[in-house]
DNA sequence: GGTGTATTGTTGCACTTGCAACGAATACCC
DNA sequence: GGGTATTCGTTGCAAGTGCAACAATACACC
């Protein structure tokens, strides 16, 4: 996470906003965004739960079934080497597993473990709330005016 | 920067997207907002360029004469000993100096040098039209709405 | 088939980050 | 004033990250 929000002080200070519509536009998207991400990573960080990254693993695997490193990647828009040492870490953890990929021997298929699951659910219990008290302050029509200018730069 | 975008490959894959209006904006705010920041940070970066952050010490000061780090951490919603360590590698570069606070013994007015002026100069350069490729694809209009719905999650 | 190129996942290295703790200086409060 | 709490900036340590290189496998093309 580009981390952005200051963990030790909520300073609040008042910023000098551009006048230029793209430039306003763009220091939004520098600051507000990584901070609401940040926000939430709190929340879930404090009830003792690991990164958002953990979730968006365990989430797509068990929509779309075992997936390879190469599909992580993709789905996360995440470096090829991230992925690999983060499923190091959740393999270690005993989140997930690594098996053989039957038609292509460079790669290998991530499962979850029951583990895994389990704690995606748990996860989503806290990181739902925080999600829903982050995105607050806007209605539902907002939220898909928002979500619709964004998917337009993707 | 959280980083999201893999710089190795530019995979592109469909995503599915969430119905409901919340969900979907948090998706977006997730995945969008951070790929956007990276691909400006590359540009910088292939253009030899420092990071995005050096360029916001610089500017803050530029704007506002010299700071104190508190006031930069706030300025740029980072934490402190994050701004200690960057200034430190600025100030290793020639780019700006720490010089005692008169009013308060702790802290310490953060000084761009020539140098650091001149750099950031030659960075707006890249920024600028870089920030403005990341979001030609929104109207005017778009960029403002989308500038004011995230404004409004701060 | 055989040869050259591209892709997949991993890793050594240097660098950056978060956390927690710290010393120094200030602010508060009686 | 004097004592306590708070703020500011820094730092040791562990953990995470980007980069570049790597071995292994797959693919393209003749």
């Amino acid at each position: 996470m580009r981390q952005v929000q200051a963990p030790q002080d909520p300073p609040a200070k008042a910023f000098a906003l551009p006048k230029d519509p793209t430039q306003r536009a763009w220091v939004a998207i520098q600051r507000f965004g990584p901070a609401l991400l940040e926000r939430v990573e709190t929340r879930l960080k404090t009830a003792g739960f690991p990164a958002l990254e953990w979730y968006d693993v365990l989430w797509a695997i068990e929509r779309e079934g075992p997936l390879r490193q190469r599909d992580l990647a993709g789905h996360m828009l995440v470096a090829r080497y991230s992925i690999s040492r983060l499923i190091d870490r959740m393999e270690a953890e005993g989140y997930v597993s690594r098996r053989e990929c039957p038609e292509d021997g460079r790669g290998q298929m991530i499962h979850a473990t029951t583990a895994g699951l389990k704690l995606r659910k748990a996860m989503w219990v806290v990181y739902s709330k925080a999600m829903r008290d982050a995105l607050a302050p806007l209605t539902e029509k907002e939220a898909l005016q928002l979500a619709a200018l964004l998917e337009k730069l993707a």
